[in-house]
RNA sequence: AAGGAUAACCCGA
């Protein structure tokens, strides 16, 4: 073992990372346990010329990709004691597998251990994962404390990641309206409501029957060129139809239409089925034509919503004609 | 030089 170390220690001198690599690999699969491979390591590292400690963090990554979490966690401790610090980026890999796993006690832990006490600067990944783990434990007053402190002191520009977990969080525990004031803010911060803001608060608000601010939180995104996902669309499209408002739900997806975005062919079809019932044939037609363009894959329930109108309203003709385009499309009837 | 982050999607329980 001492010599793999050895070895390890002048292949990360020469920048030779993926040897260096799988050869800790073939040190794991012997089985010792992390702490004495951590002490060959570290005795082979004393004795050699070579200065860089890489080889500690490629150890530390080593263990959490094999899912040896707990280990990794004892090297980077192990390092500590030694007066040796991984990199940051290294640290917040043991983050999230310890997120993995849901540790998240320890995911605090660790970071007061390593940040709290030393010059080590946490980065926006460390933050990210220090929120997502008070976000899991419901201390979302720790959250807002974390995030206000570390804007102030925390040695690194928050991003809109950050704002998002706290978000997403808020929006999972039922704290909506927290959470839309959280994104109001981020203005104030100098950063702007990206993609994944905007559909996880809409998606938020669909949960607990907001359609309406969901729908204005979608026309806001638009604004701004952002494109919804199309699971944010159906909802808000299916929730507006419920509630009756079939015709905003039409301008919605006309809309974002133009943007290249439909919702799901579930929703669409409901919308087909609403519209020729309660705004006439035209606007069903045009959203089969939207459908059509779209590439949306239309099913025999699309075109057995269209015919079956045209038969009520004794335009048989029609709906032959729809059955014949049905038939081209490669669609069996039912 | 590395599989270091947030919605949705997917899969499993």
């Amino acid at each position: 073992t001492t010599s793999f170390c050895l070895l390890v220690h002048s292949l990360v001198q020469s920048k030779l990372y993926w040897p260096a690599s799988s050869l800790l690999q073939t040190v794991l699969e012997r089985g010792e346990n992390p702490s004495s491979v951590f002490q060959n390591v570290f005795a082979s590292y004393k004795r050699s010329v070579f200065n860089s400690t890489y080889g500690f963090d490629l150890l530390i990554q080593n263990y959490v990709q094999s899912r040896r979490v707990l280990d990794s966690v004892v090297v980077v401790k192990s390092m500590k004691e030694c007066g040796l610090f991984p990199e940051v980026r290294t640290i917040s890999a043991v983050l999230y597998g310890l997120i993995k796993i849901r540790r998240f006690e320890m995911v605090l832990g660790l970071f007061d251990e390593m940040f709290m006490s030393s010059k080590l600067v946490p980065d926006s990944y460390v933050y990210a994962a220090v929120i997502r783990s008070l976000c899991e434990l419901n201390d979302y007053d720790r959250a807002k404390e974390m995030i206000s402190w570390a804007e102030k002191n925390g040695g690194c520009k928050l991003n809109v990641v950050i704002y998002n977990v706290l978000i997403h969080g808020l929006c999972k525990s039922g704290r909506v309206w927290e959470a839309v004031d959280i994104k109001k803010m981020l203005g104030f911060r100098g950063l702007r409501a990206d993609v994944v803001t905007y559909c996880t608060l809409v998606l938020g608000l669909c949960r607990v029957d907001e359609f309406g601010s969901a729908l204005d939180l979608v026309d806001e995104m638009v604004e701004y060129g952002i494109v919804p996902s199309e699971e944010a669309l159906s909802s808000v499209v299916d929730g507006m139809r419920r509630k009756g408002e079939v015709g905003k739900a039409y301008g919605l997806i006309d809309k974002v239409g133009k943007l290249g975005q439909m919702p799901n062919l579930y929703v669409c079809n409901a919308m087909l089925q609403s519209l020729c019932k309660d705004e006439g044939l035209e606007k069903a037609k045009t959203l089969f034509m939207q459908m059509e363009e779209k590439g949306l894959l239309i099913n025999d329930i699309s075109y057995n919503i269209i015919i079956d109108t045209f038969c009520k309203r004794g335009e048989v003709d029609e709906a032959i004609a729809v059955f014949g385009r049905m038939i081209n499309a490669g669609i069996q009837p039912t």
